[in-house]
DNA sequence: TCGCACATGTAACGCGTTACATGATTAC
DNA sequence: GTAATCATGTAACGCGTTACATGTGCGA
């Protein structure tokens, strides 16, 4: 009926690059996935127990832990099987949500300066997204040249990198636009 | 502590365009918001029965309904207050989540040419969408040329068609890197 | 010794989707 | 008459976010 929760997908494919701590997966989806693909807290521990009750995941024995506590995770046979079995679905769409757009589609109930302010904190925000983007592109090639992960991974930066670009650019003309109407 | 129905905003923000049964918002958010903002029938109702008891909106009296049991929903001055106190606000950006992006992302565990079918279907969409969204921009000028809302509608169009051309351009790049890497 | 980053979790809450349910009107 | 479209809703389900809770180890 509702939707099948995806979490576990993005945890599985994360440990099919390497062994990670939940902590790890975290980090690496901020840093990485950022762009396109995000979780909560609130879902990634609970998922993590789950895929572990299921036998997709296996926990490293505590000994093996390292300071702190930390659990390092590690895919089973099965969690792979599991991992590909997905990959291999076609992938569903999202409902897409963007507020910003939203309220621009209703712009004419506010002033023009006020969209045009909106817009111009946009391209700020574009502007500094544009330039993480190319430095963790920069960063990727220098720290993992070799990987056979290396070319999806930027794949995946350049859809960011292009995507933002236009963004920008929608931007620059609309800001343009709106002044030329207020005349 | 969780986050705010937004449904509603877009109902309010669609009655300030023009009274709308449900049937005729749901309609126009699938002809005109589709690339940015969904509703499913499931929120749209319930929100619009709350907006009625908040007196946010108003329903015409059942005589004036016309055929087939028709509700026409119509802003209050409270409604329009609300409206105009939410599109002032910034908007929260959405946690965006893209499975195309992030299957593509673990690309590596499938074979190159099984990303590059995923990649031509993508494309293909992606024309389609395309051509809807060049369509819709011949349709609205034509249709409301007049009216205030058509520099904001055409605005979140042009939106749509960018970003559809920027990711269009990708596919074909990232087709090529893939053919390229297989040899 | 004080604060920050590391590290793992739980609970509440309600949003949003899907599927189901129902009936009227129009066009062929 | 019968199919498609118009039209309005309800109920189940669980996903995902936010906030809370707790503790460790390292560096300044």
């Amino acid at each position: 009926m509702a939707k099948e929760n995806k979490t576990q997908y993005a945890i599985l494919g994360m440990l099919s690059i390497a062994p990670m701590s939940g902590y790890d997966i975290r980090a690496t989806i901020k840093k990485s996935t950022a762009n396109f693909w995000a979780e909560s807290d609130g879902q990634l521990y609970p998922a993590l127990a789950m895929l572990t009750k299921q036998g997709l995941v296996v926990c490293a024995a505590a000994k093996d832990c390292g300071a702190r506590g930390k659990k390092l995770y590690c895919l089973t046979q099965q969690g792979r099987q599991a991992l590909q079995t997905w990959l291999e679905l076609p992938p569903e769409n999202q409902s897409i949500r963007n507020e910003l757009l939203l309220k621009l589609f209703f712009g004419a109930n506010l002033s023009s300066s006020m969209n045009q302010e909106r817009l111009a904190l946009y391209r700020y925000q574009l502007k500094i997204q544009l330039n993480d983007l190319l430095m963790t592109q920069q960063d990727l090639q220098r720290r993992f040249p070799d990987s056979t992960h290396l070319p999806y991974w930027l794949m995946s930066l350049r859809y960011g990198i292009r995507l933002t670009e236009a963004k920008l650019a929608w931007c620059e003309t609309e800001i343009e636009h709106l002044k030329r109407l207020e005349q």
